[in-house]
DNA sequence: CGTTTTCTATCACGACTGTGACATAAACAT
DNA sequence: ATGTTTATGTCACAGTCGTGATAGAAAACG
């Protein structure tokens, strides 16, 4: 039997719009008073699903982590073997694949503009602090994973795996960031360049 | 003959509070009360060096971009030119130099962090909007620099420069991005290690 | 000396913020 | 039906903010 209201889809519900703000207006113009009025809600009904605005804030960071984490997840299944691959093929497929990364059309954008803002946020804010140590570990680990697939393949050196992992992230992150603050000096084309152009030069 | 105090060290002076505000607890904590309690002095004294808090912010990002780029003008005309050195020596020299832009001590970690609030602030704040283009374009531009003295010497093919001067720029701002935000994931020693790695790829 | 400019300090105002408290209403349970 | 939980809405309070206005002290000037 239905509740009278789903609380987990209101609470998804406010989530968005918290994204939705910090997207556009930044992280500084969320309250639970503008979280309201985006979400087409009263602020007593918002503090009626949260305990109060760091609760807000924590729901919105961890629905942003799930989601980009799912997604990368679902796109992992899809992929073919690095042993099954040609270089150039190998180089499109990782190039397509760590671009749900990058803020290459409005979707990805708001979701990268709204990470930056929470992970520069956590490092002063220690209520979430866990949660960015976890996204920034998770950009590690996944780059981690494929030079690990690499040093399989003999593409890479073993020796070479921590830091050309480190290497890639700091690389997915800089484009991220650079592209997020100033798309007019690093444009989406730029950036799928470049990401691609590093992996080519990793699979040589 | 002297006047009673010099203004232009007194707006040095509450810069300074502004940065060592914002490094510590983020651009949110700074505000002309703050600002005024850092600096040990009262908040119509700040108010008379500046017109108001966007001024005074303006200042503050002003002085952080003007410091890093004396810094590396003066380190850059001790440099030797790119012809006289071995690959090895070239990448030791360019690591050390390019350095300077990443958080590897309390100074530069304080400077970084700064700059990271400030360009992430001025995504939709206009008032500073100008100088965070500034800024990035300067990270490109430097990177530029080193790609096309590359490419004089042989050591990258001449439409590569731009690609890599992009691949470089993005590599330094997440290697500061990471390391600030999360030293832990990211150490000082693997920042220069992994600046050091792509330099000498490069020069392959 | 007096006058003027520079500097410091304080108050008040309106606009925000998160949150505690509470009233109302709607849906559900018994 | 009554009672109970769930949900929405409203008010008030203490705190913060930037800023306009103003006053008083201190230094510089004539």
């Amino acid at each position: 039997m239905p509740k009278q209201v789903d609380s987990e889809q209101r609470r998804a519900h406010i989530a968005d719009a918290v994204l939705r703000l910090a997207a556009r207006d930044g992280l500084q113009a969320v309250s639970l008073r503008s979280v309201a009025a985006e979400a087409g809600l009263n602020i007593g009904s918002v503090r009626h699903y949260f305990d109060g605005q760091r609760d807000v804030m924590r729901f919105a960071m961890r629905s942003t982590i799930d989601r980009v984490t799912a997604r990368l997840e679902r796109r992992r299944e899809s992929l073919r073997p690095l042993s099954e691959l040609t270089r150039d093929e190998a180089a499109d497929q990782l190039t397509e694949f760590l671009a749900e990364l990058l803020p290459l059309d409005a979707a990805r954008r708001a979701e990268a503009s709204v990470l930056v803002e929470f992970l520069v946020a956590a490092r002063v804010d220690q209520e979430i602090a866990d949660l960015a140590h976890e996204a920034m570990r998770g950009t590690l680990v996944l780059a981690r994973r494929i030079t690990d697939a690499m040093a399989r393949q003999d593409l890479l050196p073993a020796e070479a795996v921590a830091l050309e992992a480190q290497r890639l992230a700091a690389l997915l992150d800089g484009l991220s960031f650079r592209s997020v603050l100033q798309p007019e000096v690093t444009s989406e084309q730029e950036c799928l360049d470049v990401l691609r152009a590093h992996l080519t030069s990793l699979l040589r």
